[in-house]
DNA sequence: TCCTAACCGAGACGGTACGTCAGGTCTTAAG
DNA sequence: CTTAAGACCTGACGTACCGTCTCGGTTAGGA
């Protein structure tokens, strides 16, 4: 993306564009979304969507990144399980709910483009697995998480579940399935020895 | 699909339409492949395809089907981690293989197409999810697996870490990441405690 | 234009085509007509007019060239002069027709289009010009007209002056303008001499 | 065109646009050439074309007009067939020169656009025409042209095979035919006959 | 001499049409 | 009746220009 002038530029349209991208796309789905809808919608001429943008996955993105709340923070109320709770039971919400659809679409269009793949990671998930590692990090400080793990594995342990209903589409994305994955993360599948520790 | 006369089909064409299918989406993913494509590269007429399949994603998953290892019996030496391991590094090593392409485009397709979706998992992951499940309740008589856990569950805590890196493509998908998987989920997050039963 | 298999092309499409192009040329003149509304008022996708013809222009020729009379036989009653009146009538009739407006559109369109031209000249022009000339030889040997002057420059000097009045709208083009023609033409210019002969 | 304040105009800028317009005009012509381009040649906005002519056509018939030689006196030596082919030459050559092409667009764009037309009419053929006829009725008054013939139309005569060729290119516009449009027109294409006056 | 209105360059804007690509349907000829 | 071939209608693509509409920056006259 070579920019024209950012200056001249008129955010009357920039959002009319977002939101006309979003809405379609929750609508009906990114692939089933034009470039021509978007700009018939939002009242503008399509030179003024492929001028600020690449794609039509690169508006959707955006939108989602501008409109998703951006707070990453997380909880830390002293009980790392607790918090992990409250913020996976946020995020399976959002999982659930229909506004999500984009963000479905947008990790489909990733499949096969590195572009938005990289901006994905780099916008959506990154800044949240970041959050969430040192939220463990300081779990093990505060020895409620065992010292000797990855924490960036567990948090792929924790969230991936999630991400495999969400796109799987196996079964619904619940709080009850938070309240499984960290319970059984934490105890561990193994059944319970005479001393704790399983073998191996 | 309410088919043609079946018995007057040619099978020269269907494995021809079948291979070039999956060459293209190999190639430049599914997204980039036209129907168009694949009826010259195949040397068949396009109403051949649409006589036959509802959509090109249709046509790849038949390929894949076809030709994936249809085997999806599930290892028992008695040890149910190594079993696990065993066949979690077969899937690792097939999700890091680049003829998997295929595989990924239509999990894509499956986000904004719920017959994808459900055909996928008819054919592609129930099979192989139910065979883990029952290796896994095997390993809950045997006493190497707790017994108060959702078998199911546990199916998506062991593979859902692949297709989170499958999918999002934050690190490469290797053996070692389901030595890391397994050891996490049968040993447990929870610091090693006193009694070795954590809180809560 | 390389052509696409002939055999297989629809006649209904092309004729609806044809009708469509010459319609929109009558009311509003080449430039003002799109190739999009050709294609909405034929009923027609707009790749088969790009298919089969280069551009809007050889749309309007060929449709010209269908219906436009192909009878370019002239008249020989024996009387040159009384011929050349009549086929000029017609010609200046047709000229001042509204229905013309087409060919001088493509006229128009000729000037900055040397393959129009050429097509036009080779189709519509050549035609008449050889039929004309082909009458002013046999005048010549009915001693009707003079033996020394080139019969192609003949041509031209009596047709010009309509093709003038019809490009460049000084007045309109009528009978009289014919009459007028035909007389200062064969009579000349030079005031009548004591022998006959003007000097030079 | 209601024009804003001439004082204030730039005459730099309208230099550039004319000398940019007519050089595009030149090279591609008037119907490949866009304002934009001309805009950008001539290191201006394009509201500043916008602002003061109505079309590119106007443009190019401004530049036109103001590069033309704006003399249309014609000679009188007292010999009118030599003063015409004098003329008529120049006119001749003019039509020949490469640099003729702006004046061959303005009559083909004249041919869609009334305006164009009757600008074209009243700025570059009626002085020319008006001082042809005038030389004419001089030549009347001397004897060198028959009295009742109506020398608007004997302009038409003389000049109409110019523009035809001009127009319809079927031959390159030259001297030589200047000469037998002169010879034949003064003398007559009716063959002389035992009284010097043919019939009807 | 400064002020201020106007013009100026630049170029973003809402549009229309372009010529192309591919979708899915329909037609033709061969077997 | 199926097939290969490919023309057909449709609709979206991404681009080029249209003519209009801001933006600062500059310039010229009237105060």
């Amino acid at each position: 993306m070579n920019m024209p002038n950012e200056q001249r530029r008129s955010e009357r349209s920039r959002q009319a564009i977002l939101a006309a991208a979003l809405d379609l796309c929750r609508e009906r789905g990114l692939a089933r979304t034009t470039v021509e809808e978007i700009a018939k919608r939002a009242g503008v001429g399509k030179q003024t969507i492929y001028r600020w943008w690449g794609s039509k996955a690169a508006v959707v993105q955006e939108a989602l990144n501008e409109r998703v709340n951006a707070t990453t923070d997380f909880p830390d109320t002293g009980d790392l399980r607790a918090d992990l709770r409250a913020q996976m039971v946020v995020v399976a919400e959002a999982f659930a709910s229909a506004d999500f659809a984009p963000y479905v679409s947008l990790i489909a269009a990733a499949q096969e483009d590195p572009e938005i793949a990289a901006s994905l990671r780099k916008v959506m998930l990154e800044p949240r697995v970041r959050a969430c590692a040192e939220r463990l990090r300081r779990g093990q400080e505060q020895r409620q998480l065992r010292e000797d793990v990855d924490v960036d594995v567990v948090v792929e342990m924790l969230y991936a579940p999630l991400y495999y209903r969400l796109l799987l589409r196996t079964r619904p994305v619940t709080p009850e399935q938070v309240t499984e994955i960290i319970a059984m993360a934490f105890e561990g599948l193994a059944p319970p020895g005479r001393d704790g520790t399983p073998g191996r």
